[in-house]
DNA sequence: CATGAATGAGATTTCATTCAT
DNA sequence: GATGAATGAAATCTCATTCAT
């Protein structure tokens, strides 16, 4: 369709370089030096297309944080119930992050932590994105799903928190192996939490009492079991 | 009791100096210049102490975290139940992360994601913390209080990630607020999960008794109130 | 004929400089700042044509002692007989050190007795020459002009030592005040030790005649006169 | 007979250790502290001996030159003929050199070439015991023994600097592996060149054409005499 | 007398950035 | 538009030397 440039080609070059060696050594330690050489261009062609280090730094985020945003605009729609959405976009970061290595090792152990990286665009799309996990929650208490006293950004935290804490790992520490699989169990934690829930006698008791919540046992959980 | 001598005074000086400012600039935008001056010694002086930059950097959170481990040490063994234990230790890293703002933006902007920083001495009285933490959520497997096909490293990657979540977004963001206030909310989400769970004991009880069981609601937490 | 591109002119700019500020104060005591200054260019320039100040310190020998080295083969095929081969290898060095006084006092006075300047390019130019020296000795060995029994290895240490005390001397104390004088006289005594005596046919023409043979005498200097 | 006072032993402490760490690394590259620790003292009692380090390295060869001068003096005396005391110069040298690695290494490597040394009290008596060489060498030229026309100078840098040379390549390249060997081959060379030649086939000869010429014992230094 | 402790004074080296071609 | 070349501006780190105790 779009035809590409051989700017934007150079453009991209030098973005995939940036990438490439900003994840493994950090800003700091990265030279435009180095990147230039990795992308064949001189150190003053990668200024023609960015005004400062930082500015590289912080576009190379830009387009597949939106294109991981747009993806799941458009699989979002697809799923019905809160569960299956907060499974659903949990799933999509670690994927994200999974498939793209560089990309999450850049985001995880080099920006998250930048101040200069809230101002940025690629930081906006990522707000974004937190938002629609936020949106999930509130719907999720609003519908009944979820309790009515929990507060969605303590929830959302957990969430982000897991998933960057894992990634994280998975970078500095090699464990755990694989992020996707450790969507369910974490989605199914977050559902029903650590604790035992000794409801089964309990359910009987209160049915056996008067209460019709036959139909509420647990459904969601034991359906996430089926499927984990 | 323990004399202070001028030499530890000095070297406290610079560590003080040098935690404010990795704090606040992080290790390659601070330069020791700013941190002698600051400690009100020379740059050879720091020197002196330190045999490098990084080394200063690291020889940091030594002290503050060790204290911590031993703090927490010293509460656990009064707490029974591994909800209690559970809840003491999140309050502990809570507490020790709101009262030490230096300490824990250093730890969370800068130090947690440098490789270096893993084989260092301080890092490794971190690990035995999470070690605690692991060894608390094995035990409430084993007891029977947590559910038994639950990945006790994914929960406490879950404590963990949303810790230092709240914790990174405190500083980046200035919210949540407070941090403490964050530990009961985010300990019963966890124990018990985000989902209504229609079976809990408390209805059942509730509906066969019809009686106030409002009191009982959350003990652990009243309990961990009156300990803390 | 050749161009001299601007890099080059620059390069040999650098050189030269350092040349002299080297053989002035070492290497030690020199300063990039101060090479770069009488250089006309930036300390950083330096450092863009040369990795490092010990980079710099080797690099400067490498032209002159290579020119130095073509310009004795290129004088040598003209020369018949071990004698004046000798003679001309003497002058070559007295006269490249005499015309040179800033790369003699470089090598005389600080690279000399530099272990790293052993591993250097310029060094293996200068065992080549060397190895010139000492060939011309094993072949005045073995064609009869010289004893059959010396050591060419102490020969070569002699001729060579010596060269460098007359130079350092030169440097230091400013005595001798003329180093090529010193051929003559110092190829003299050298021969005069080192040549077969072919004294018995002399002397026994003398004994005959009784004639006075003192037209004679030293045929080699002569020739080396006109050959110098 | 004098009694070692601490004071002297502790100065000799500082001394044995500079010598050796100012032999192994030079001047620049040895420092104060390294010397201070090897000699079991501070940094600060080096500067109770010594007033700076430059003061301390050229103290280093005070008492060794002096002993070895004294020594060179006691020597001589008992030599008769200027080709003994040549030899016997020669082998003092050589043998100082090589029985004292440390002291040599630091005078050919490190003290011969800088320039402050020469107004210092051991150089001063190195130039004495360059002058005893000189003497005899004149003596030589004196009494007959040595060529007339030959420059005393000239014959003394060839033998210190074959010396010096010797030594140097001795310390650095490790050849030749022994300096007193070199001794006589080294005399050898220079006096037959130096000396009046008494060929034995001359004197053969002498006797086949004139009868006695007994009286003609060294004719070839005659003959040298005239020719020179 | 010995020294622990402190520091003044630099020097090398690095790199992001600029600019003329 | 691309780049070769140059550099300004620092920052870390080193050490000889000093001085109070």
């Amino acid at each position: 369709m779009t035809k590409i440039s051989p700017k934007t080609a150079r453009r991209d070059r030098i973005i995939t370089s940036a990438l490439k060696i900003f994840a493994e050594k950090g800003f700091q330690d990265a030279t435009i030096s180095e990147i230039s050489k990795a992308a064949g261009v001189s150190d003053a062609t990668v200024y023609e297309y960015f005004n400062s280090k930082e500015e590289l730094l912080f576009a190379i985020p830009e387009e597949i944080t939106e294109d991981a945003l747009r993806g799941a605009e458009r699989i979002l729609p697809f799923l019905r119930g809160v569960d299956s959405k907060l499974r659903a976009l949990v799933q999509i970061y670690m994927t994200l992050y999974e498939k793209n290595p560089q990309y999450s090792a850049l985001i995880m152990l080099h920006l998250k932590t930048n101040r200069n990286f809230l101002k940025t665009k690629a930081y906006e799309v990522i707000r974004t994105a937190a938002r629609m996990l936020l949106s999930c929650i509130q719907e999720g208490i609003e519908d009944g799903t979820f309790k009515k006293d929990i507060d969605p950004y303590l929830v959302r935290s957990m969430i982000l928190g897991t998933i960057e804490h894992l990634c994280t790992r998975w970078h500095l520490l090699g464990t755990p192996s694989n992020l996707v699989e450790q969507v369910d169990p974490l989605v199914d934690l977050l559902l029903d939490g650590l604790r035992v829930q000794e409801n089964s006698k309990n359910i009987s008791l209160n049915l056996n009492f008067g209460g019709d919540t036959a139909s509420l046992a647990k459904p969601a959980s034991l359906k996430d079991t089926l499927e984990s």
